[in-house]
DNA sequence: CTGTATCCCGTCTGATACTG
DNA sequence: CAGTATCAGACGGGATACAG
């Protein structure tokens, strides 16, 4: 396996920080930590998010073997958007970077104010 | 300390990731890693970087108390980038995030590939 | 219910050239 | 050496409306 350089251009640390890095990706992760979740459920707990976005969100993490996306053939149509093995083993790194902004981010806001 | 409400708007993760979320400012933070880098060792260091896009990251990551500035009044000038206490308790987490992209990478484009 | 289609704007990023 | 100025393109993200 590689060690990933950082440094490339082509590195795989990129891939994640890509993932991550969008606004919605990392909630639509933790919200799913406890189950599955339909289309709907994961709209209005995500405040804010349009349809169009959500769904640009669940088909780049599906694409990329975070989530599953299941369809039930019923009337009216139902989803299902349940985290893999894979999605589920990202949510303790994403947790290590949450607790540090949790903790830290007081110190950050304060930092900016006196730096204007 | 707030326990931070990740699916609030004004939530503080957000902070966070919109910086570590960026396309350098985790490079530019693992360089500096192992001491202090004057403007132009960082710049080759981190291949593809421009001049104005790397003074963008390094005043936002300055502004907010992750690394100092210092201008050495010589000629010709130097001027050193330092990571502070605060920039260097983000280096855990950030490890934490890498190695997990590291060793998942592989399997994420295996993903993207069978996906299309 | 679960999306798609369109339009649009702001930001982020880069190329290039120039300055103290 | 360490940036700044300017221009421009790509893209993420949002509003709104509509469809299967």
């Amino acid at each position: 396996m590689d060690t990933g350089d950082v440094f490339d251009p082509q590195c795989p640390t990129r891939v994640v920080l890509d993932r991550i890095g969008d606004k919605w990706s990392m909630l639509v992760l933790l919200s799913l930590r406890d189950g599955p979740m339909r289309f709907t459920q994961l709209r209005t707990r995500i405040g804010g998010v349009t349809p169009k976005v959500l769904t640009q969100t669940l088909r780049a993490m599906e694409q990329d073997g975070l989530l599953t996306r299941k369809v039930f053939a019923e009337v009216p149509p139902r989803v299902e958007y349940t985290l893999t093995d894979l999605g589920r083993s990202l949510h303790g790194p994403l947790s290590v970077v949450a607790e540090w902004a949790e903790r830290h981010v007081s110190e950050i806001l304060r930092c900016r104010e006196k730096f204007s």
